[in-house]
DNA sequence: TCTATTTATGTCGTCAAGCGATATAATCGT
DNA sequence: ACGATTATATCGCTTGACGACATAAATAGA
């Protein structure tokens, strides 16, 4: 019984909903980070570098290709990035004893204080925003099993 | 026993993991986005222009107003959004009848069309990242509870 | 109904940031 | 030792978002 209400015109119809749900609720939480960062006196991009540095793997230290791989950003925009937040004084480039190739990334007190501060916010944030983005993820990834095309009119 | 391994410092190291990994998927998704339009010929944003006039509330048809609210955008910057892909022949303006100031945007056939290939890309990708995603965003929700600040060294 | 205010859209100059192309130095493989 | 590879850096260009501003239509009161 009641196969379909003539209102949802297909699958694709369905998918577009929750695609773009998904994807608002994602800007609204970029947004809300891009805002607490300039508030704070960065960008939102100085605030993921700093982010990146601090999380680096236990053994091995920040690189600009470490950074460029975890910010999904081409190597010399990583350059620039670190240049930005270098001169700015979060964070410091030292040459890699070992390998004069390389510069090695680590944070500044400042730095430090800054990611602090933001890591607080952000995670208060995440907590409001967190349920909703994880609902409308979940819908996405259940919503679905017929991908092949059943027509899955309930 | 075994109160705390030296190794981790403190709920913040942990906290910044946690949000840097969650990014980090973010961005590797954000970033297939961008690709998979780029390849079909658009711009990631634009591919979510076209998704939030298609999923429009049943009722109300998507106007600047509504787009820019959608977008996380300045009224202004969804003006230009929408003048650029409007010159792509992917959308197209009308005048609303009831309220002319108001400017009402629809899908063309192209952009229903691309619409549907960039909608197909995104839902496989998704079903592939989204496991992932879930997961990192679960921990954050999860390893919290104590926000105000009890120890929880475990 | 006339007008002040508000709402909706549009225009323009500016600016930040990512990218490709290119360059240089250090390291590695043989 | 030396060509190939790797790591970082520089530069000009383009894109896209924004603030400031402008205009037209709708609306609320007097």
């Amino acid at each position: 019984m009641a196969t379909r209400r003539n209102t949802a015109k297909s699958k694709l119809d369905e998918r577009v909903k929750v695609l773009a749900e998904f994807r608002y609720l994602l800007r609204r939480f970029l947004s809300f980070s891009e805002e607490a960062a300039e508030a704070a006196g960065t960008s939102a991009q100085q605030y993921q570098l700093l982010q990146v540095v601090a999380a680096a793997p236990d053994g091995e230290q920040a690189s600009i290709s470490y950074i460029a791989e975890r910010m999904v950003l081409r190597h010399n925009s990583a350059v620039e990035l670190v240049g930005r937040a270098e001169r700015s004084g979060l964070v410091s480039r030292t040459e890699d004893a070992a390998d004069h190739r390389r510069a090695l990334i680590t944070l500044t007190a400042d730095g430090q204080t800054l990611l602090e501060r933001l890591v607080g916010s952000h995670w208060a944030e995440l907590e409001r925003q967190g349920p909703g983005l994880l609902e409308a993820l979940g819908n996405l990834l259940t919503a679905d099993v017929a991908v092949g095309g059943r027509d899955r009119s309930e």
